[in-house]
Parts: C-alpha cells; structure tokens; sequence
DNA sequence: GGCAAGTCCGACCGCATTGGTAGGCTTTAG
DNA sequence: CTAAAGCCTACCAATGCGGTCGGACTTGCC
C-alpha cells in the first residue's frame, strides 16, 4: 500500500511552489535542480497539477509555474486527487465524481463485498488526513524542520 | 494508491473462518470455493495469515484452518500488516519494528523530507482506521449486511 | 527576425511487482 | 494405504511505474 512517487514529487514540486511565493513564475528546472528530480518527468506531474487547477503555467521565455491559488486554501486530498487519479484504498472502487470512491463489486443481493466496510473507512481515514493538510503547512514545516516534535526520529 | 488482492482476499478468508466459528478446522478448498478466489493463492496467503499467528492450521486429511484467537481480539492493522508486508504511505518509508515505518531518507540536516509530514500523518489515518476495526465486526457485517447506513450505495 | 528559454505532448522502454499456475512433497484420518 | 489436506518452491504473463527522448509550440529579448 503506497502512494507512487507521482504524489511524492508533485507535492514537493507543490512546495517549491509555495516557497518562492512571488508573484512571477518559476520555471521547472529550477525546481528539478533544487529537488534533484528528473525534469522530463516532472513536466508529466506539473501537468496532472495544471489539470486539476492547482497551479497556473506561462509559457514562453521566463515562462514557468504559480500557485493558482494561495497555499492555505490547497488542501492535499485535492493535491493527490490529481496526482494520483483516485484515493481508494483497493482497485475494486472505482471512481464516482471526485474524491469519493465506491465499492464496485456486483451488488447482487446476498454477499456483496463484506470487506466494503473495512476499506471504505480506511479510504476516509485518507482522506481525512489529507484535508487536515495543507500546502501551507507544509511550506513552513519545510522553512523550520527541526521545531515540530513528530516523534519521527531520523537515525 | 491501493493495497494489492492480499489484502483483500486474506480479509476475506479470515472472515470465513469467523463465520464457521465452530472449533474444528475449515479447509481452504472450501473457502476458496465460497469465495470463487483461486485455491492454490489462497494457500499462499494462508500461510501470511499463519506465520503472523493470527490463524492456526491442522494438517492432514480434515485438517484446515481456525482463528488463533477470538475474532474480537484481531484488529485490522494486524492482518493487514501481515498480508501486506508494511503500511507505508510511500516506499520511502522503511519498516522499523513492525507497523510503525519512518521514513529513510538522508537526514542530513537541511531539507530532509519536506513531505514527511504529510505521509506520516496519512500513515497514522490509515493504521488508526484499521485498528478501530475487527474482524468479529466484519463477520457481523457480513451477516446481516442491510443494516447499517454505510452511506455508501450500491447504484 | 532570430534565438534561447520555457511549456507542452506523444511515443517509447526497462524493470519490478502482482496475480496466478504447476508440481511435488509431507502429514494424517479412516 | 489412500485420499484429503497443508506446505513449499519454482515458474510465468501481464501490468504499471519510473524514466527518457524527441519534437512541437510560445514568448521575452537582443
């Protein structure tokens, strides 16, 4: 049970976003080097974010990425939404409108899928945690890593 | 974002066996065939179940498969920890002891993950939803499954 | 106008994992 | 002894993921 490293490397390139905080763009490059990540590939994840109407792009010379909107109103259920096509914790669920996903199994009376319960909680323990989280937060724990005690000890 | 038919088959088994509650063994051939799963997978996946000691089995002939313990003390979190190997948001996420996983990546000093914050939390939203659920609440779900308003409808 | 810096877009590819199968062993009730 | 069951290892096809390449198109700037 993982998320691919679409979700990890769109949320951080979310970040360099919200760091650089201006009003003109930044281009993807800065953001590859800065990260480290290859740029071919995060051009493909730039534009998952530009789809869902996170992020706004330029083009051109001098061209590059903003924020569409400011990072307190992000949230990354959104954020992985788009990244990641769906949240559902088992390929049964398929995707309804947005966000909320169901149990896709033959609904035909007796049986259906008694593991419906256990993933459809799992999948709002997600997505909750995921709304609780946004772009803001993560920009300033990103500007101040040592003040936050998360009892996540790096060795 | 998604746990593989491991998990969802060994929930699935277990579930069977709480439903034959009684105190000699069930056969996989059995459960494989209520379940229409794949005989020969489903021994695969049994013996997860057995080496995490949450079922116990009897071989030879009308040997089969009993819960190790009563289905109200198996949680969720413990059956899929052992279907499933780790419950880590993302594959950066190494496993520690066992459940609790950290992320390894180079901690050295500036930066570290930026994102760890988040999958963490997403972490602690998936774990603690499964740790909520039994198994004795799933078998009961299993049973009368019109019952409760799950808000989740078949179409 | 031309060039360089950008975003865009589609095709392609190696690799790991998943889901599943096959076959053969060992154990044990009848 | 035999059939029913658990066990165990190796194998296989398909899928998806992470990543690359090449080429369009746009636009600021000299």
């Amino acid at each position: 049970m993982i998320f691919t490293t679409k979700a990890e490397y769109g949320v951080r390139l979310l970040i360099q976003l919200g760091r650089h905080g201006n009003g003109h763009p930044v281009s993807l490059k800065a953001i590859a080097e800065a990260e480290s990540l290859p740029l071919a590939y995060c051009e493909r994840i730039a534009a998952l974010l530009k789809k869902a109407g996170l992020v706004a792009s330029t083009r051109g010379a001098h061209g590059g990425y903003v924020l569409a909107r400011p990072a307190e109103e992000i949230t990354m259920d959104q954020a992985v939404l788009a990244l990641e096509g769906a949240i559902a914790p088992m390929d049964c669920f398929v995707d309804d409108s947005d966000g909320r996903v169901q149990c896709s199994h033959l609904g035909d009376s007796a049986g259906a899928c008694s593991t419906k319960l256990l993933w459809t909680r799992v999948q709002m323990g997600v997505i909750r945690s995921l709304q609780r989280t946004t772009l803001a937060e993560l920009v300033e724990f990103d500007a101040k890593p040592a003040a936050i005690p998360t009892s996540v000890s790096t060795s």
